[in-house]
Order: C-alpha cells, then structure tokens, then sequence
DNA sequence: CCTACCGATCGGTAGG
DNA sequence: CCTACCGATCGGTAGG
C-alpha cells in the first residue's frame, strides 16, 4: 500500500490496518506486518495506538455507529414498509461503499475482539438485525409482501449486503448507485406477493 | 466439544479442527488449543496429521469438489434456464447443510492457504461461479429473467447462500428442505422479468 | 500417544 | 521514531 501524505501518522496507520485485516485477517496480520506496511519499526506504531485490539475495536464499532444512524434516519419517515425497507437496504449499501474495507472487517473480523467487547457488538448487531425484522413483518401485516419465514427473509438479505466488500471493487464498470438500487430491487421483488 | 466415540482419531481431528477454524478461524486456532479439545498433547496430534495447513486444505478441497459435483448434475437436464439455477440453486445449499462447519470454514478461512493451494483453489471458484453466471445470462437471452447486471445477479445470490452457515442452525425451527426452496425461489423471483 | 525440546515469531515495554 | 529487549506462544521434530 502506497501511504497517503495528506493524512496523520495514525490516520495512515489505522487506513493500512484496516486493509490488512480486511486482506489477511486479523489474526494473521502481526504488528510487525503493519509497520513494515508504513516503513517504520514495529514498537514505533505503539506512539500512536494503545494496543492491536484497539484497532479493531475502532474499526467495528464505527462502522457499527453508522449503520445506526443511516437506519434511524429511515425509520421515521411515514411510508409504506416495503418503501422504508428501499431504504433501509440503500443506506445500509452506501455505509459499506463508503469504506469497503472497514465494512469488510466488520462482518469478518469481529469475533476477535475480546469477551467484553464481542458482548457489546453483538448487542448492537442483533439490535440492528431486529430493526429490519421489524419492517418485514410489517410488510407482510400490511399484505405487500408474501408470507416468507421472517428469519430466513432478513438473513438473506443481509447476506447478499455484506458479502459485498469481498466482490465490489470501486473500480469497476457498476457504479454503487446502481449497485444499491438494483439490490434494493431484486431483494423486494423476491419478498413482494 | 464432545468426542465421539465411534469416529477414527483421525477423523476426530478433522472435525474439531473444522468446527474449531469455522468459530475461531484459521489463524487464531493453535494446535494446542485443537490437541486440549481433543484431551492430547499438541505434539500427538502429528501421529495423525502432517501439519496444519493440511487439515484447512482437505477441508476446502473436499468441500469444492462437492460443489462441483453437485452442480455436473444438473446442467447435463434438459431444462429451462430458470429451473437449471433453481435446482443448481437448491444442491449448493445441499452442500452447505449436510456439513456447515467445513462449509463456513471453506468460505471464510480459504486465504489463508499457502499461495500455490490458494491459486488452484481461487481457479475452482471463479469456474463455479462462471457456470452459474452462464444460466443467468441464458435466463436472460431467453427472455425469462431480467436485463440484471450479470455480476451483480450471481454475487447476490451466492451471497445469500454463503452466509448460511453463520446463521442457519440445525436444531432451529426451519428445516433444511424448506430453506432450499424458500431461499431458491425468492431469489429467483427476484430475477424474473 | 508422551516428554522434552527447537527456532521463530508474537504483542508489547523501557528508555531514549 | 529507534534500539534493545521481554515473556509467551507458535508450528513442528526427535525419540521413545
């Protein structure tokens, strides 16, 4: 990875840290690694981190921080579930577009954090998880969508979302509009009656 | 884990080893803490195996050759396009169900194979894929699907189906059968015109 | 399957 | 940001 000028040293270390996880896995990725990433010493990354947890802490729980707000912003809109399901799906593929790599740790890399932390992100997730139960159990009270077993419908949509950090790629003839609103699309359309 | 008394030592390895990657993953699973699951000395575990890179191997290869076989199956009918990727559909899940463990571990755990492995490895995947791609895109010259962006239709869909094993349990309330069908036929659905 | 190890590498600290 | 380390743990071998 080539390093950006226009960042500060820990900002440069966190951007290599979170592609190497992404790449190798958080287990694999030794600090020895990280820092040979930046041309420093493995001990000189410890002047602007705490810890290797750390990292990965930051990483999941900020991606996690965002995918709540775009949700809440969502939710309080008066429409139709399937519409606010549209959305839901849309704001949830624009937080992975934008940082693939962070979005890529995430859904990978978590179980590694420690006991009391993993606790608190699976807090956060099943709660997130539950939000867009909540709109398709509504949709199927409503009569829009057809009477699809509610666990199966939420993870087969959140597996076709965050399987996409490992095969869209920013430069690529899809555009992330497109490639938000044609999911959107085709997951509704399975739903619909 | 509990042994199972009426498995090879051998084949005792391979399933702790699987269960035990697909919970911790590769890289954080020492051979210390697979020999204490197994109540020896990491050292015995030897006498069974040549090293570990050797049990993560068997696992994805075995694991491919399943998919691959299942899939020869159905492309020799005489069908329609749609009912080709409905049925090639339902034996990926197939595969999936009858071992989620080496299933998740096959997903999940496949990079960090050494690089010669890791190549033959990622040419069985793209050429899976390409076969699925391939009823999509007749689906589609046959005016029975959508004009779906190609990539976009095949990634969602294995997507859906590869996160299964981090979601579906075998003692829960949807029976293997059901998800099969329900899983196909929503995405499906969510192809046609 | 065990004891007794091996060299290599791990995350991290002290002190400048 | 570096040099010089630390104790712990890694995958694996020798020899029984």
């Amino acid at each position: 990875m080539f390093i950006k000028e226009n960042l500060s040293r820990k900002e440069q270390v966190y951007l290599h840290a979170t592609e190497m996880f992404k790449d190798r896995g958080y287990a694999a990725t030794s600090m020895r690694d990280l820092a040979n990433s930046l041309g420093i010493e493995a001990a000189s990354l410890y002047s602007h981190i705490r810890s290797k947890e750390e990292l990965l802490r930051k990483i999941c729980f900020d991606i996690a921080a965002e995918f709540i707000g775009g949700l809440i912003n969502v939710e309080q809109k008066d429409i139709p579930a399937s519409e606010k399901l549209r959305l839901g799906i849309i704001s949830h593929t624009k937080v992975i577009a934008r940082d693939l790599a962070s979005a890529a740790v995430f859904f990978n890399e978590y179980r590694n954090l420690s006991p009391a932390y993993l606790h608190d992100f699976l807090l956060l997730r099943i709660n997130y998880i539950n939000r867009f139960k909540k709109m398709i159990k509504q949709g199927i009270a409503d009569d829009e969508f057809a009477e699809v077993d509610i666990k199966l419908a939420v993870m087969t949509m959140f597996s076709s979302l965050n399987w996409m950090p490992t095969w869209y790629n920013h430069t690529e003839s899809i555009d992330q509009e497109k490639v938000s609103t044609e999911l959107a699309q085709m997951l509704i359309k399975g739903l619909k009656k």
